[in-house]
DNA sequence: ATTGCTTGCTTGACAAACTTAGCATGCTGC
DNA sequence: GCAGCATGCTAAGTTTGTCAAGCAAGCAAT
């Protein structure tokens, strides 16, 4: 079977991290984004697009996300990959799943107690 | 008091009875620390995690206790298996020096932690 | 066209986190 | 004895995220 472009390596914010990140921040349980679009999205669906189990999620959906939080639809839109190389409309896109790190305006102390955490992570490599 | 004694082996010890210990050195009941907290954990709920009822306290119930005991946040999430680390990187190692997220290959549940941990840092962290 | 495969998406059920209300015991003082 | 209250705990319920099963539509190949 022609299996392309799914790189096994996750492990970067994309896009289901993202916008779970945005639902933490404002506070909202799936469901509560189910009925804040009207079932636009349903909660288990959400939850498969937040753990990235949904390679592309339709414009549609990404469209109501987007209105919903007040964030930039070709952002989704390049971030699931919507949007051809050649048609790119903005830089947000442009950066793909590394700038998301910006996107979150943290702080260069912010930056390093995160990257201490990773480093814990990583130590702590243990079989169960 | 009915856990008494329980944690006296060194190896063994839970995040519970880590957690019950270290009420007790601070000496506050469960509702002291449910008051403390200002009903981010309650009594009853704490009681369980002490009991290790709960398998997996949210990262944000154990920022707050985290907080309010001064101990290592990280700890507490290595201790209650937040961070599994199953599937990362094949020994790679390339953690030589502060990256993006990039940079690490995170499961997807690593990578919802981290954005937990990521909120709580900006909750605190807030102002500027 | 029809079969079969893939993928977005829904509904319903489930496990586990978390809350609420209350129990049992122990400790005071009466 | 008794009331009153604090402390730890639990039983039962609610909430939250996820899984399992399936439907509908698109696409490829026979």
């Amino acid at each position: 079977m022609a299996n392309e472009g799914n790189n096994s390596a996750e492990g970067t914010l994309t896009l289901g991290g993202y916008l779970a990140s945005i639902r933490n921040d404002r506070k909202m349980t799936l469901r509560d984004v189910e009925e804040a679009t009207e079932k636009g999205v349903s909660n288990a669906y959400l939850s498969q697009i937040e753990n990235d189990k949904i390679k592309k999620p339709s414009p549609n959906v990404l469209h109501t996300l987007s209105e919903l939080y007040s964030i930039s639809f070709e952002g989704l839109m390049g971030m699931a990959g919507h949007v051809t190389s050649s048609g790119v409309t903005n830089d947000e896109t442009r950066h793909g799943r590394a700038a998301t790190f910006a996107e979150h305006n943290l702080t260069s102390e912010e930056e390093k107690e995160l990257i201490e955490y990773l480093q814990f992570i990583r130590r702590n490599n243990d079989g169960a």
